[in-house]
DNA sequence: GTGAACATGTAAATTGTTACATGATTAC
DNA sequence: GTAATCATGTAACAATTTACATGTTCAC
């Protein structure tokens, strides 16, 4: 989903600043989106251009505080869009890409990587852990208990074979 | 791990076309990276200017098949980028976006999304399965290892809870 | 000879990141 | 008054996708 379209569906639930758009997105939705203050005003200007968002006149200055509210277009515009996705992943790994060609890297350096891999995802973990589930839809709920099934998949993945690999390593490497 | 760095990595296995270093990363490296035709070709151009990579003069035409191959300053330009990788890892999903404000959409569309990530994840894992394991280097070997138990990971709650899901957006809707 | 697979490339558009620049509001 | 946080925005740059344009090689 682009950010356009996930700027209006946080905007179905309430009008919102850019900032608070932005808080949202970093608490929230972590698990599966992200996005920068550099693409997410201009994405909110181009919405407000076609006209699916606007921002009710506050009388202040350029640089003051706008709640965005989504218009009626914008709500219908939201439901096209909604029925036109195709549920895509993506995904970068420059972790795996570092072990598949570790043969080239130091062990110590190949060591750290997993360390930190592994710290990440408990720290996500702990994230998705401490979110509000009872106070979600069901939809929200599930892409937690995903996410969280994922993390836990790639830390007992790590636990158990992260050690083994680097011995693995080792003994190809001067066998 | 930039393009760049990883045709480096790929170009220090054996000299390779454009074409080939391709066929490499839609073949074995699916599971953690992906690149088009249309961002390969200008990050060989710019390795080839740099001095990283060469290409051997076959007196053929402009478009003939190129060879390339890793320079000497390639290879330690290489292993300076190896020495600092962050490991980090990028994944943005449309499908647990579209399930966190599956409150907007249509349930069957809401199906159809499950129904076609169940089945991605079973083609990739299809995918890894037939990769020629023994024939890999340790390092590889993990990275497949360990995309095959987030892939599974996926596949068993996708088919449990994928199920339920369903039946509780229904009972939250018209409740 | 013709179609499939092999092979190289460019151009436009999209999308996003990082860094910068600025100002408002609130708590202490 | 001053520091932290809230808040909006721009500009330069980087990376990438998609579509296009072209040519080669090989099997049948």
């Amino acid at each position: 989903m682009n950010l356009s379209t996930l700027c209006l569906c946080l905007l179905c639930e309430a009008p919102m600043t850019g900032y608070e758009i932005h808080g949202r997105i970093w608490n929230d939705l972590r698990h599966f989106q992200h996005a920068s203050f550099g693409a997410l005003y201009p994405a909110l200007g181009k919405l407000k251009t076609a006209g699916f968002i606007s921002t009710p006149p506050t009388g202040s200055s350029a640089l003051a505080k706008k709640k965005f509210q989504i218009t009626v277009t914008g709500r219908s515009e939201l439901m096209a869009r909604l029925s036109r996705l195709s549920g895509a992943e993506s995904y970068r790994s420059e972790f795996l890409s570092a072990l598949y060609f570790s043969n080239h890297m130091d062990l110590d350096a190949v060591e750290t990587l997993i360390n930190q891999r592994l710290s990440d995802h408990r720290q996500i973990r702990r994230h998705l852990r401490g979110l509000p589930i009872p106070a979600m839809t069901e939809g929200q709920r599930f892409t937690v208990r995903y996410a969280l099934s994922i993390q836990s998949a790639a830390i007992d993945f790590l636990e158990g074979e992260g050690r083994a690999i680097l011995a693995a390593l080792k003994q190809e490497r001067y066998q």
